[in-house]
DNA sequence: TCAAAAGTGTTATTGGTACACCCATGT
DNA sequence: ACATGGGTGTACCAATAACACTTTTGA
């Protein structure tokens, strides 16, 4: 290869992930202890250095699937953090995706490594550099993303009940919706498949269950939709 | 300051620039006859490294105040371009920003040091690197921002009259809106200040200048609205 | 039989869209 | 007087929100 640029400064180039899960209670944020100094133990977030053959993209990928086991998980890159003095070991650019997974998908065993653990997104220990930041601004993103795109399926098993979706949805905008006007706008985007069982452990009478009709799906997640009632309200 | 991470890569940070603007007939980008070696001469987007002692922000307002003069410009951090090959001399990853300025506001007299020219956004030449990909992107996001956030005003100078609004909306959108609902709309958003006077150029009538409600505006920038219709079919 | 949760129905209101119409004025 | 673009009025339709109601079934 020729020259380098000249005069130029270089930095460390990292990625970090924010995970999102929901256990049917709770949305959910996946932490790590830090194995690196400086600040080796403390709670951070999962990310890593992009390697030399890799795009940030890939560098998710792969600092995911090494985290939890688990490949082909909805992600997105939302914003790059530069502040000079963000790590203080030496100046460090962080490019942040959030990642959407389902809880249950999610194994035990390679997360040992780790030491990685789940907590409530309104409930968990202090971070490390900016990486509380970081997880506020994820937050947000979801939320505005999850108001006009049907992102938060990801976040479900492959079977789901409406009155767990709404559970989903009201815990991430930490509000109440209506029942009634909720099953009829997620009925009405055409991505759900009604299944023949129920789901008996909420209730006596039990709630169907429902698959997302896959196909339909992935030509729609570009779509903007009205998921949400007055958004302005709550955002 | 303490010991670097060991056995980490390090890469050039640099920030690139898509400057929008509007002079009323056409959306256009400002670009640059790149001034550094390796293709040099060619035509690019306005960029630069961040230097040792400043975030991606304050590079890009300081490449954008270079290039133009201007300070205190709407600019925002839409995506970072890490693949492995994307620049030809070393490895660098580029933070993108796109700017939203008011043509006439811009001065010739900076720019001529780095012969800057504005493009049609529909006919511009060929660009190095990614910036095609990147310009491609920045009007996506654009879009995408501008049918539900009051962005565009940004690009229209102090005063301005609903048709000319409206027509840099039918530009951006590509498409025609009826004069009659697009006029209520913008008008509903209490954003706009009905000034006493009347720009006669355009016709024997005359239009009604307006002005932005500044305060009003800086409060509702965040907020979702819904400014154009069906937006599905024109995204 | 009753409590609790699932699911359906009903209605008033809003807001979007399309399109027709009136207005002002320079030529 | 009339063509041209600016601006207003209106009627239909679809989407929304609020809330009442019915269904199912385990305890």
């Amino acid at each position: 290869m020729a020259a380098k640029y000249s005069n130029q400064s270089r930095y460390a180039v990292a990625v970090d992930c924010i995970v999102f899960g929901y256990d049917g209670q709770n949305l959910k944020i996946l932490l790590i202890k830090r194995a690196l100094t400086p600040l080796k133990g403390r709670w951070s977030l999962m990310g890593g250095f992009v390697a030399k053959n890799e795009s940030a993209d890939q560098a998710a990928s792969r600092i995911l699937a090494s985290l939890t086991g688990l490949t082909d998980i909805y992600q997105e890159q939302f914003y790059t953090f530069t502040n000079p003095d963000r790590d203080t070991q030496e100046r460090t650019v962080s490019i942040a995706y959030f990642s959407l997974i389902d809880i249950k998908k999610y194994r035990e065993i390679l997360s040992d490594a780790y030491q990685a653990e789940w907590f409530s997104i309104k409930d968990f220990p202090n971070l490390i550099f900016d990486h509380e930041d970081m997880v506020r601004m994820a937050k947000k993103r979801l939320q505005y993303k999850a108001t006009s795109h049907a992102i938060l399926f990801e976040l479900l098993p492959d079977k789901f009940t409406l009155p767990l979706l709404q559970s989903l949805f009201e815990d991430v905008f930490e509000t109440g919706f209506d029942k009634g006007n909720f099953s009829r706008k997620m009925l009405s985007t055409g991505l759900l498949q009604k299944q023949r069982d129920k789901d008996k452990t909420g209730s006596k009478k039990g709630a169907y269950f429902y698959k997302l009709d896959r196909k339909n799906y992935q030509q729609n997640l570009h779509k903007i939709l009205k998921l949400v009632p007055n958004p302005n309200n709550i955002l």
